[in-house]
DNA sequence: TACCTTTCTTAAGGTATCTTATTTTTTACC
DNA sequence: GGTAAAAAATAAGATACCTTAAGAAAGGTA
């Protein structure tokens, strides 16, 4: 990816929206410092997480950055952070891309795209405790570091019930 | 793709499987005519199906592919059918393609990626009536053209809930 | 046509997860 | 350090979805 100019570092403070669901995407998000996250508020009002980027991770709506339509998810800050923002000029012209960072892109898109198939088998097959252990292992810095709340809405249950499954598996362990 | 040589199209009946959980693939899998799908069975058992690949559709687990690791899921002809296999050789060393054809490797990718985030997003947040109503939408042909169970294994519920479903759906549009 | 097999439907009872409400704990700020 | 606000824990009752089992419909084959 080095070949790709970055337009500017930008800092922001916790939950700021870098991105509204509906808008169009003029940004690619990468992450210096912080964490940010990609989520739909659903028509009861209810929050489902795509996606976290703490350092170094990428995020978009790649279909609204790349196909210029609405974005299906908002972005915001969920710690203080500094970000580089890559403008969509920067990015969609990728013929105009030295052969060696177009393969960079290609197999950044096929990492991601093995991240969100398992992620669907997970959904799928897994119990919500099981995802919760697959997040832990996964994210074992972000455990620690996030909201209960903000855990429960991307491995896909309520607060309250991420709440009891830590809880029973506290008792499990116990002997 | 065009500068991708076929290595063979062969012919299955219904039912043979091309790709067994465990394994690693050697394959890419390139539907000519029938359809394929790629599923997990659980340790109970049961089928959970993450994706339908009819005419024209590429299909393989890409982690085993790419990476030489065992598969995540069995591939599996449900219709008679005629496929081009690909081989990891023509398909692994992407730095030997032209440019041409990493650009449209990329492109496929991502394309992939926006659709597999996209079934992320109903699967956490759609309940499995509109995620039924998203699958029809999706693929039309294919609701007429599949058993019941398979597109209950896809949208993730059980053959008799979706059965369910349709009754009720069914029920509320007669007025 | 008749038979066998698979698919689909229906229904009763069970489990997982959600909703709502209340209490306790943690965090942020003056 | 104290207070307000946010987050987390707990619990009771509601709903979505599953399991099991049985019967009805559809498809394939002799």
């Amino acid at each position: 990816m080095k070949s790709i100019k970055i337009n500017s570092l930008k800092t922001y403070k916790k939950g700021e929206i870098l991105l509204k669901q509906g808008e169009t995407a003029k940004y690619g998000y990468l992450v210096k410092k912080g964490c940010l996250k990609s989520y739909t508020v659903d028509n009861v009002g209810k929050e489902h997480i795509m996606q976290f980027a703490p350092e170094n991770w990428m995020i978009s709506d790649l279909d609204s950055f790349t196909n210029q339509v609405p974005s299906s998810v908002s972005i915001e800050t969920i710690e203080d952070c500094e970000i580089f923002l890559i403008s969509k000029s920067d990015f969609i012209d990728i013929d105009s891309f030295d052969k060696e960072v177009v393969v960079d892109i290609a197999n950044k898109f096929r990492n991601n795209l093995i991240a969100s198939n398992k992620r669907i088998l997970g959904l799928l097959s897994a119990t919500s405790e099981q995802r919760y252990i697959d997040f832990t292992e996964t994210y074992p810095t972000l455990v620690q570091r996030l909201p209960l709340k903000l855990i429960a809405a991307y491995i896909g249950v309520t607060p309250e019930y991420l709440s009891g499954i830590r809880r029973r598996m506290a008792k499990k362990s116990e002997h």
